[in-house]
DNA sequence: AAGGTCTTATTTTTT
DNA sequence: ATAAGACCTT
């Protein structure tokens, strides 16, 4: 059984042919056309490596996974322990040495960054591979339905994606039609609920509950989340959950393309396992039903994302779930000191909803976990400048080092913090570059081209470049158009639609249509030349000049040039995809992946965004009570949200590769107000001898006097005074201008000859005195 | 339809 | 503190 061997007997069932299906524009598929392959290259034809090769430098875990063939595979992999190396390498192996085509393969992740690691791993293996599916969910569903989405009723294949704040408008438009309170109903409100049941978190809408009166808000839901599913239809539009939803929908009513799915895909993989949500879970039973080839690799403890609809179940119970599957637990840790894994499990132990997972690493002990109590947030954000300065001068790169923190605004202080000392910082997973304004409003004009129905994207557009239709001409237009069943496109080339209309409106929306007329050949045109017609259709320099009275002129004209090159490259890469493509994308591949690799700097971001990286010093920030168990996850749920915000805590701590440092602050700025907080329960949690500048007799009791909690002069320190000379391994010689702080806080103002005056932390600077 | 004032809510975020 | 958004005025 287990040495069947598969040759594409069922390639002949392949409703497809076999080879790969239509044009990668997704970039979902290794190997783009601009790679040259020698003809009729496959997986298979493509340099073969030993099996020898593919296991060199595997542990016995990661050896066993990467050869398991056929059956469900359950990886539980601890953090660091090389499970993407496996998942690539399980693709080389199926692909090389089992005679498994590419596109037999479907890897699933959550983002794009880790689809697009993967996919370059892959091809690092096995140059000129093509025909490969490793791509997001839901990268994955709207090239499904880009397909087969006809199949439902009452979509095309020219749908929209709409995002979160699509979404939004379009049910605050509804909801005033429907003559609520816009305030009572808010429609980020609404639409989380909508999110919350399409993904599986409700099966009722009475689950929730609105705080306002009792008995309407039900029925009102009902209503607006009816006319909402309604209006998406005749949009022809899909919101992110929809993709997946009516993917599910389509396998569900169509069992044939169903099939024809499942029996291509020989072999599903699914990535962060744990956080897969109700639907995703369904999707991937579907997908693996026929051939039941799933592998799932995944850590319990590192599930975080269980209030955005992530089920934990969905991995606990794999085993239940798939009767003979195999799991393979990765307990070797690649990445951290032997110290910070003691302290990080240590840690997560105290949680009870997990699998046992004994971590272990061959790597040296390493440093203390160091913990620095902080007067306030100020304070943390000087102290951890200071030393990123003392790391720096070690010989450590800005780049190695990484600040995390529970919540946004707390990077405020610590932005301030590291530009004062003069160190470099960026800021991980910014604001996104399709969510400018001018991008948006150009995506809006494309969406109009490829899908004249997408209402949504016309209300962005009609007044920009400013028209003079005012909310009242649409409301007016919308009136007519929805008597009708027409799209607004529509109605306002409509003589008899702007008759009903006076004035500066008729003449703006009649103006509009003749821009929308202008547009026509656009549609068929790629991204790029579409592009250059709706440029050439508006007034450029006015449309920009009137978004911020011209403040950001350059900046949004340099946008603008962007998302033309952006467009081009797309062109070029995927000449086949068109327009509808480059909008996918747009809607799908978000920009912020390439925001994380910039250059000599600190990195800062929030401990969900840490996920999936690792950095040779890390900062966790805020380990305070009501910050770090977060007092809102404790609220929902006492003992589920403290077990989700220790796996926060946890995820954070393993990110460390040689050296931890936790910090809180006696005293914070919380929205204008200050706040006494204790130290965080988890800060109870870390082990003694592992851990310097613990407050040993537990953290909510005093220590507020000095701030500076119970420490031991580090090891190797020196007195220094000042006036005293001294030498530094960097900076070479300097004078000694001023001392403060003692132990693990203390540090030095030092005039160095050559390099000028620094603030250096004496724990990592390493000051010889010299005479 | 634009500009000024007032209210309101501020965990985490991908697609 | 602050910023985004809703409401009201002109």
């Amino acid at each position: 059984m287990q040495n069947a061997i598969h040759t594409g007997e069922q390639e002949r069932e392949d409703p497809f042919g076999g080879p790969p299906m239509d044009a990668p524009w997704l970039g979902l598929e290794s190997g783009s056309p601009g790679i040259t392959l020698t003809s009729g290259a496959s997986g298979a034809a493509a340099s073969p490596k030993s099996q020898i090769d593919l296991l060199k430098g595997l542990n016995p875990g990661q050896a066993e996974a990467c050869l398991h063939d056929l059956g469900p595979l359950l990886i539980l992999a601890g953090p660091g322990s090389g499970k993407t190396r496996v998942i690539t390498r399980r693709i080389a192996h199926l692909i090389c040495e089992r005679g498994v085509q590419p596109w037999e393969v479907l890897a699933l992740t959550f983002t794009n960054k880790a689809a697009k690691e993967m996919r370059e791993r892959v091809e690092a293996m096995m140059p000129g591979i093509s025909g490969l599916w490793v791509s997001t969910f839901h990268s994955m569903c709207a090239r499904i339905l880009r397909r087969e989405i006809e199949a439902l009723e009452g979509y095309t294949r020219d749908f929209s994606i709409y995002d979160t704040s699509d979404r939004n408008a379009l049910l605050k438009k509804l909801i005033k039609e429907l003559n609520y309170d816009i305030q009572q109903f808010r429609p980020v409100v609404l639409g989380g609920w909508i999110s919350n049941i399409k993904n599986g978190m409700a099966a009722e809408p009475g689950e929730f509950s609105l705080e306002v009166g009792e008995g309407m808000e039900d029925e009102v839901f009902r209503k607006v989340w009816k006319r909402y599913e309604q209006a998406m239809r005749d949009n022809n539009a899909l919101d992110f959950d929809d993709l997946l939803v009516k993917t599910l929908e389509l396998f569900d009513q169509h069992p044939g393309i169903r099939d024809a799915y499942s029996r291509r895909f020989r072999y599903v993989m699914v990535d962060e396992y744990q956080d897969t949500n109700r639907v995703q879970y369904l999707l991937t039973r579907h997908l693996s039903g026929h051939h039941k080839n799933l592998a799932v690799c995944g850590d319990p403890d590192q599930s975080i994302y269980r209030w955005r609809g992530a089920d934990v179940r969905n991995i606990m119970d794999f085993e239940a779930d798939h009767v003979g599957s195999k799991t393979v637990r990765l307990e070797q840790n690649y990445r951290s000191t032997a110290t910070i894994l003691k302290v990080a499990s240590a840690v997560i132990g105290n949680n009870q909803e997990r699998k046992q997972m004994d971590l272990f690493t061959e790597g040296e002990e390493g440093d203390p976990v160091v913990v620095l109590e902080c007067a306030d947030e100020n304070e943390e954000a000087t102290e951890i400048a200071a030393q990123c300065l003392g790391l720096k001068a070690q010989g450590m790169s800005y780049s190695d080092c990484a600040v995390f923190y529970r919540m946004n605004f707390m990077q405020r202080a610590l932005e301030a913090g590291l530009r004062r000392a003069g160190v470099p910082y960026q800021v991980v997973a910014g604001l996104e570059f399709y969510a400018r304004r001018e991008i948006r409003d150009l995506i809006a004009y494309l969406r109009l081209i490829v899908n004249p129905a997408d209402d949504v994207a016309f209300g962005r557009v009609v007044n920009a470049p400013l028209r003079g239709v005012g909310s009242t001409s649409v409301e007016r237009l919308t009136a007519w158009a929805a008597d009708r069943r027409v799209p607004l496109s529509q109605a306002c080339r409509s003589e008899e639609a702007l008759a009903g209309i006076r004035g500066r409106g008729k003449k703006g929306l009649a103006l509009f249509g003749g821009v929308l007329d202008g547009l026509e050949a656009a549609r068929g045109a790629s991204a790029a030349d579409a592009l250059a017609m709706v440029l050439a259709e508006i007034d450029v320099g006015r449309w920009i000049a009137e978004m911020d009275d011209g403040n950001n002129l350059v900046d949004r004209e340099a946008n603008v040039d962007e998302l033309c090159a952006s467009a081009e490259e797309f062109d070029r890469n995927h000449p086949n995809a068109g327009l509808a493509g480059f909008l996918e994308n747009v809607a799908l591949v978000s920009d912020s992946d390439a925001a994380a690799v910039d250059g000599e700097s600190v990195k800062l971001m929030t401990l969900h965004a840490c996920k999936g990286l690792e950095y040779t010093a890390v900062f966790i920030t805020g380990l305070e009570e009501e910050l770090l168990p977060h007092s809102r996850a404790l609220e929902e749920d006492p003992h589920g949200g403290e077990e989700e915000e220790r796996r926060l805590f946890y995820v954070g701590m393993t990110r460390a590769k040689e050296r931890l440092t936790l910090t809180h602050a006696t005293v914070r700025n919380y929205f204008g107000s200050e706040r006494w907080q204790g130290g965080s329960r988890f800060l109870d949690e870390l082990p003694a001898d592992l851990v310097e500048g613990l407050d040993e007799e537990g953290t909510d009791s005093d220590s507020t006097g000095g701030g500076l909690g119970a420490y031991e002069p580090a090891e190797g320190s020196i007195e220094l005074q000042v006036g005293d000379r001294v030498e530094h391994d960097h900076f070479g010689v300097g004078r000694i201008e001023n001392v403060r702080g003692a132990g693990i806080n203390g540090r030095a103002t030092v005039a160095f000859i050559h390099s000028g005056t620094k603030e250096l932390l004496l724990a990592y600077a390493n000051l010889k005195k010299v005479n």
